[in-house]
RNA sequence: CGGGGCGUAGCGCAGCCUGGUAGCGCGCCUGCUUUGGGAGCAGGAUGUCGGAGGUUCGAAUCCUCUCGCCCCGACCA
């Protein structure tokens, strides 16, 4: 019968974290690869959670006045010039179009023509094109601000792919808002981040630090980017929103200009900020474990699953028709805005039925058998404890919102005792370089707060030593005196070090 | 893009060294028996051996090239 110790996924996080996630992913049926490089493709499983992601981060844009638009895939190779550090960032990694069509060569087989007078290339964000739009539409500071948000793919050729976490194509939301002052520009760009966090944090059950980046890790060509930092299972860290603050350096590149109050002209203060399915990666790594995918239930693609019991050959009527009765019942209740959507599942499969949902991942699963009928209970199994018990149906029913609810909380707060556990503060180099040189693998360290003198040379070296990087300097750390865990100069302010996805 | 590993059935793998026309486990299909945490027995289906060239009477196997995946670096959301 069952094999109690054996896991749904191997190998374990423990033995191979990598693997460990491609398995996860594969088993529970979020995605796959495709036959072109580095792209994959989302299964309706992974894109229902994209979906759910997107419908309520959507909301919470609109609460701030932000409104949805859509500009071209195709850059024109030029407007990536128009800001230089922009242009040094995303060059290397681009597509470039160069032919609009086909023809029949000699050999019979297409090949490319009709080159263009000007290559596109396909957009690895649209700060420059947004901004050649924003340009035409500002003239006076009565047209600012301006507070766009699209909902897009993007290609960024990566040398290196990992399905969710990087892709050549990805999917994301980019918000790009313009404005008559500096200081409405940098609080809008926290006010994006915080409704990152807070989503983040509330919907996908995740921690995040909330922090500034470095010199050496902000946006190509921003002022300042600000981000938020979670801590995988390995010890890891995901950057899983940023948020910039762009000065005028675009306004400058796309001659975004108006006439201020004082009729004078002045370029406009612009940001953006974005997310991407890099997310659900971030996800999947923070509460899954080795039978598979957790998913969070404010997010999840459905939140029960009834398995009816059936007896072949035999009259399943019954047991059919109250698992129907049951869905009905439990749809009935809403769940953050969003009812609570359940799958029956009658496959006669034997015990593989159960493992496939836990694999999957789903918050709750029913079994369904006629004693329950027969005792008005269901046989109820969460995905976050493992807890198995009967339960009496209309108590089930009528607290299902409170059952989900008590596991989104476990879920984050397991992922925060975690993190935690995991995070510490250091003084001594030796300390550090001790703690970092023995990760590996699954043992990737942890975060670690460290004073910083603020020198590229000391980040570098670190860097360079350990793979260890300054993931953000945390907008809660105190000031404080202190040496610089690198070269030992004065520092007056801790900042998060750890190894990055 | 540098270094390493790997592509054989839906999934996981063996076969390759020493060439002779493809196998195992799981899954899938059929039947019977089962059924409350990965069911049992019997029967059955499924492969352009990643792709293209080459060597050879004959290539999954040897050679060349190519594409893709994974790991470690560099780079990045």
């Amino acid at each position: 019968m069952a094999k109690k110790n054996k896991t749904a996924i191997t190998p374990t996080r423990e033995e191979d974290y990598s693997q460990w996630y491609q398995e996860v992913v594969k088993a529970s049926d979020l995605a796959e690869n495709s036959p072109v490089r580095g792209c994959m493709v989302i299964k309706p499983w992974g894109y229902a959670l994209w979906e759910n992601i997107m419908h309520d981060m959507d909301a919470m844009f609109k609460e701030t006045g932000v409104r949805n638009a859509y500009f071209p895939l195709f850059i024109p190779l030029s407007y990536l010039e128009k800001e230089a550090e922009h242009v040094d960032g995303f060059a290397k990694e681009c597509a470039v179009v160069t032919h609009h069509k086909l023809e029949k060569g000699k050999d019979g087989k297409l090949v490319p023509a009709g080159e263009l007078a000007e290559p596109l290339i396909v957009r690895p964000t649209s700060e420059t094109i947004i901004g050649e739009s924003m340009s035409k539409w500002t003239s006076s500071y009565r047209d600012l601000p301006i507070l766009l948000n699209q909902w897009a793919n993007v290609v960024r050729w990566e040398m290196r792919t990992r399905m969710f976490l990087r892709t050549s194509e990805f999917l994301w939301q980019e918000g790009h808002t313009a404005h008559a002052t500096k200081v409405e520009a940098q609080e809008r760009t926290s006010q994006m981040l915080d409704i990152y966090a807070e989503f983040v944090e509330k919907h996908l059950a995740m921690p995040v630090i909330r922090g500034q980046k470095t010199e050496s890790e902000r946006f190509p060509g921003a002022d300042d980017t600000i981000c938020i930092e979670a801590m995988m299972q390995d010890k890891r860290a995901l950057q899983a929103g940023t948020s910039h603050f762009l000065g005028q350096n675009f306004a400058k590149g796309s001659d975004i200009k108006f006439q201020n109050e004082e009729g004078q002209e002045a370029y406009a203060w612009t940001t953006s900020w974005g997310t991407s399915t890099r997310m659900i990666g971030g996800m999947i790594m923070v509460h899954s474990d080795d039978d598979g995918l957790i998913v969070p239930p404010r997010v999840a693609p459905a939140h029960v699953v009834i398995m009816p019991i059936i007896k072949k050959g035999g009259d399943n009527t019954q047991v059919i028709e109250s698992a129907n009765l049951l869905k009905k019942a439990l749809k009935a209740n809403s769940f953050h805005g969003r009812k609570v959507e359940v799958e029956i599942d009658s496959r006669d499969i034997g015990g593989a039925r159960g493992w496939d949902w836990v694999k999957k991942g789903i918050p709750v699963r029913i079994e369904l058998g006629p004693r329950d009928i027969a005792n008005n209970c269901v046989f109820m199994a969460r995905r976050d404890t493992n807890e198995k018990k009967s339960m009496d149906r209309d108590d089930f029913i009528n607290n299902i919102c409170d059952i989900l609810d008590n596991i989104q909380d476990s879920l984050f707060q397991r992922a925060l005792q975690f993190r935690e556990d995991h995070t510490f503060s250091i003084d001594s180099k030796e300390e550090f370089y001790a703690l970092f040189k023995k990760a590996k693998g699954y043992e990737n360290g942890a975060f670690v707060n460290s004073h910083w003198c603020g020198s590229r040379e000391c980040e570098e070296k670190i860097k360079k030593d350990l793979s260890v990087t300054i993931r953000c300097i945390p907008f809660d750390s105190p000031m404080e005196e202190g040496t610089c865990i690198c070269c030992g100069n004065a520092s007056s302010k801790r900042v998060l070090f750890a190894k990055a996805y």
